[in-house]
DNA sequence: ACCTGAACACCGTTCAAGT
DNA sequence: ACCTGAACACCGTTCAAGT
C-alpha cells in the first residue's frame, strides 16, 4: 500500500502555470493575496520552486502584467475598424481600458518597466499609429499619445483602488459604498460645497465605464480641434 | 551621576510628529522605507508607541496624504487668479499636479478613502467650482471634473512609479534611464514600430511637467468646445 | 494618559540538499 | 534540470507591563 502512485512527491510546474496561477490569484482575491506561499500551494509544490521560473516578486508581477497584455492584443487584433483616426484611437483606448478593468491590479505595473513588458510596447504602438494619421509634429504626436495613455491607465488605477482593510463590503457592496459616501457629502454645508452638492446624485450609481468614455471624448475632441487648427505646429 | 537628565527613558511624541516624520521618510527614501520600526527610531521611541496615535499603517498613510493636501490648499489659497473658468481650472490642476509630484508616493492614496482624507474633498470642490461656471448639466460637470482629476492623479502616479529594485540609478539617473530605454527602442524594427521610432527623440529628455500640461490642455480644449456647443445638454 | 520590549504570525528570499 | 524544507531577516500588529 506504500505507493498506489509513487509520483506526487515532486510537483511539476512550468512558467505558464506559475504566471497563470498568479494572475488567477490576483484576479480572484486581489493584490494582497499574491504570496509565494499561497501561489506555491495552488501549484501543489514548495515555495522555493517558484524561484526556478522567476527571480523575484517584481519579475512575477511584470510577467503577469505582460501576459494580460498579450491576451488583450490577441483579443483586439482586428481593431480598429473605423476609417477615422480619432474613432480608431477611441476604439483602442476603450478596449484597453475595459481589459485593464478586468484585472484591476495590473494598471500600476503597466508603466513601470517597458523592457520587462515587451508587449505593452505594442499596445502603445497601436495607439500611436492612429494618432500619426493626424499628421502632427512628432512632439504633438508624442504628447497626444501620452495623454490618452495616461488617462486610460490613470483612470483604471484610480477606479481599481482597493478600499482600505476596514471598509464594509457586506451586502450591496458597490452601490452601498457609493451611497455611504453620498451620505457623508450630503452632510456638508451646501454654502461651502456647492459643487459636491450639485453632483451628489450623479455620483450615486454612476457608471465607471461611462465616466471614462466621457473623459476620453474630451481629450479626443481637444485633439481634433488642435490637430485641425495647427497642421504641423511646433513647440 | 545616575541622572544628568533622568528623562530620555520615555520618548514623547505627538500626532503631528508621527505624521511629519512619516512624510519625511516617504519623501526622502520612498514608500518601501516607511516601516514602523524605521519611523519609531526616527522618533526616538519604541515601535508600539506609534499605535497610540494611529491604528494601522493604512491610517498612517491616509493621514500623511491628507496632511500634504492641507499644505497644498494653504499654499494655493489665493488661486485661481484668472477670470476665465478654464484658465482657473488649469491653474488649479497644474498646482495640484506639481504638489503631488513633490510627494510621488501620495497619488495612489488620494482616491482611496474620501472620509479618511477630508481635505482632498476641498481640492475637488475647488476644481468643481471652476467647471460649474461653464453652466453645463450636473452630469457633464461631474464628468468634466472627474476627467481632469483622473488625468492629474493618474499621470502623477504613472510618473511617480518607483522603478523595480533592479534598476541602475547610478550616475546620470533619470537622463541615463531615458536613454537606456531609447537604446532598446532604436533596436526595434522601424517597419513594425513606426510610431515608436517617430517619437524616440522626443521621448529622450522630455519634461514630465510639459507633457502633463500638453495633455491637460487637450482636455481643456475639448471642454471648451463641448461646453460652448451644447449649453445644458443632457445624457 | 502615554510609552515600552517582547512576542506572534506573517512576509520575500536563500541555501544546502534531494532526485 | 528541477524541486524541496528549513532557515534568515524582515514585516505589521498585539499585549501585558511599566510610568
Amino acid at each position: 500500500m506504500a505507493g498506489a502512485s509513487q509520483g506526487r512527491r515532486r510537483a511539476v510546474h512550468s512558467l505558464e502555470a506559475v504566471i497563470g496561477e498568479a494572475i488567477a490569484l490576483l484576479d480572484e482575491a486581489g493584490e494582497g493575496a499574491l504570496t509565494f506561499r499561497a501561489l506555491a500551494s495552488r501549484l501543489g509544490g514548495g515555495v522555493a520552486s517558484i524561484y526556478w521560473y522567476v527571480s523575484s516578486k517584481d519579475e512575477l508581477l511584470d510577467r503577469a502584467t505582460d501576459q494580460v497584455v498579450v491576451d488583450h492584443l490577441e483579443r483586439t487584433e482586428d481593431l480598429p475598424r473605423a476609417a477615422d483616426p480619432l474613432a480608431g484611437l477611441r476604439e483602442l483606448a476603450v478596449a484597453l481600458f475595459d481589459d485593464i478593468r478586468l484585472h484591476p491590479w495590473m494598471g500600476k505595473y503597466m508603466m513601470r518597466d517597458a523592457e520587462a513588458q515587451p508587449h505593452v510596447m505594442i499596445a502603445y504602438e497601436r495607439l500611436g499609429e492612429q494618432v500619426m494619421r493626424l499628421d502632427m509634429s512628432p512632439r504633438d504626436t508624442f504628447h497626444a499619445v501620452s495623454a490618452v495613455l495616461g488617462f486610460v491607465i490613470g483612470t483604471a488605477i484610480d477606479l481599481g483602488q482597493e478600499p482600505p482593510a476596514g471598509a464594509d463590503l457586506a451586502a450591496g457592496d458597490r452601490d452601498s459604498g457609493l451611497e455611504a459616501y453620498a451620505e457623508t457629502w450630503r452632510a456638508l454645508d451646501p454654502e461651502k460645497f456647492p459643487y459636491i452638492h450639485l453632483i451628489i446624485e450623479e455620483f450615486v450609481g454612476h457608471d465607471d465605464a461611462v465616466q471614462f468614455r466621457a473623459g476620453l471624448d474630451l481629450i479626443l475632441e481637444g485633439l481634433r480641434r488642435t490637430s485641425a487648427g495647427e497642421p504641423g505646429a511646433d513647440d
